[in-house]
RNA sequence: GGAGAGAUGGCAGAGUGGUCGAAUGCGUCUGACUCGAAAUCAGAUUUACCGGCAACGGUAACGGGGGUUCGAAUCCCUCUCUCUCCGCCA
């Protein structure tokens, strides 16, 4: 959420942050909607002031005078018509915060113009998309791939999205995550293994509620919310809270499966492991001071890059234009995998700076200077989705035999230098 | 799952219908005393929103929601959570 005072102070801002994002609010029904809450809370507020004055008044009364019943009159009257125009009130109330919630975050000023993922700016391009196996082929094109990946059964037990990893595959996998978590714990971030569901609360504060709804699972019986990333209980460990400004930055790691339903997908985007209803994912959080925020992004990415270049994965860094930016993103860089088999970039991480937006709607804050309440600025990063890092690995690294090379990096966590089909 | 107890400010803990945003203690901050410190004394010390350049003023909040009442931290209903005991269990 944003600042209100913006709205009223400067919403010359927001109607470009709006044009930048090609997002579409009516901002000055928003303003409207703004006046009119403020003029009736304003109004409702005086009310209760009279109401407390003549309480305060019959407090001194005897019980039982004319005075006394002159007053409890006057109470009556006074409370039907609290009680009316708090009901105007509480409808408006609700309105606004809706309008409130429909404004986007403002994208910063190095955020480039655009309309479409077409327009996203190549910050940096990682290795050499050329320097890959000759026999690079779709992962699962792979002979016996679902030896090792198996698609079918996991749509017989569950359904389309959840595969079972088996053998070395599962091995694989498991050697990412220790490899991402180690990384992550060296680079600074506490490790942290969050409840993987999460109420409507957290979800809201998160935003994946209400406008999401329908990409979470979601529990019979209990409503709760099977986590569509890490950074749902992440972000929400400081829900409501107020920080030492001393403890800032504090950076935290979780590796959590990630569940996400996805309507609507198709095509070969989904694919073998490009994408699932269920995977793996190591995130990367940081709630840090305002003035640190842009510099903190720069880390953060290079804290993701760095898990690529150890795993000798060609990939790039895409600079999200304006319209391509999340909602509540002020800034974001995409990381993409080069994957040689589908000759295709596939993205393994979202780095982003959040501002204040999030931290408003989830009243996270510290304690600045002047000892007064100030909105910490968050920002999260995939470190990274394990799945398409796994489709890259295979692919890039497949030899004429049928097997996979692996980068010296995973090879204390694997055992082994080379995954086997056979 | 069964039985009981409870939820108040940073913490502890009073308050059972009216001037209570809330005693007191601890903690923290400021000042005095001191060469300095401790001790002592004095004062300050929640958050959000609205109005205001500001000083400041107003409103709300005693776990959440609803109700009774002229008036609720206080009474009633309901939900959530915590604790104790019993049962079950990786």
């Amino acid at each position: 959420m944003l600042d209100p005072k913006l709205l009223r102070e400067s919403p010359e801002l927001i109607r470009a942050a709006i044009a930048k994002k090609h997002i579409n609010v009516d901002l000055d029904a928003v303003q409207q909607l703004d006046e009119r809450w403020r003029s009736l809370l304003t109004h409702v507020e005086s009310l209760r002031a009279r109401q407390k004055a003549v309480n305060g008044d019959m407090a001194q009364l005897p019980k039982g005078t004319p005075e006394f019943f002159a007053k409890v009159a006057e109470m009556k009257t006074l409370k039907v018509e609290v009680k009316e125009q708090e009901g105007a009130l509480k409808e408006i109330e609700t309105a606004w915060q809706d309008a409130m919630l429909s404004l986007p975050n403002l994208p910063h000023e190095s955020v480039p113009e655009g309309k479409t993922g077409d327009d996203n700016v190549v910050a940096e391009t990682h290795g050499d998309v050329k320097d890959v196996s000759p026999h690079a082929t779709p992962h699962w094109e792979i002979k016996n791939f679902d030896k090792l990946f198996d698609f079918a059964r996991g749509s017989k037990v569950t359904g389309a999205g959840f595969p079972y990893y088996i053998g070395d595959g599962a091995k694989l996998v498991r050697s990412l995550i220790y490899f991402f978590l180690d990384e992550a714990g060296q680079a600074g971030y506490t490790e942290v293994s969050p409840p993987i569901f999460v109420n409507a609360a957290s979800a809201i504060a998160t935003g994946q509620l209400p406008d999401k709804e329908g990409q979470m699972y979601e529990t019979v019986g209990d409503q709760l919310y099977a986590v569509p990333t890490a950074e749902v209980p992440l972000t929400n460990f400081y829900r409501d809270e107020i920080l030492p400004e001393a403890d800032l930055p504090v950076q935290r790691c979780a590796y959590t499966p990630c569940f996400r339903r996805e309507a609507g997908s198709y095509g070969k985007d989904v694919r073998g492991l490009n994408r699932l209803h269920q995977f793996d994912k190591v995130e990367l959080l940081k709630w840090v001071h305002p003035s640190q925020s842009y510099t903190e992004l720069e880390n953060l990415r290079g804290d993701a890059e760095r898990l690529l270049q150890k795993l000798g994965l060609p990939y790039r860094v895409l600079l999200m234009c304006g319209g391509d930016l999340g909602f509540a993103q002020a800034k974001k860089y995409d990381l993409e995998v080069w994957s040689a088999g589908q000759e295709r970039w596939l993205e393994v991480s979202s780095c982003s700076n959040f501002e204040g937006y999030q931290a408003r709607r989830a009243k996270i804050r510290f304690r600045n200077s002047d000892g007064k309440p100030q909105l910490v600025h968050t920002l999260n990063g995939s470190g990274l989705a394990v799945p398409r890092v796994v489709a890259a690995l295979l692919e890039n690294n497949l030899q004429e035999d049928g097997s996979v090379k692996l980068p010296a990096a995973l090879v204390p966590y694997f055992g082994r230098d080379t995954v086997s089909f056979s």
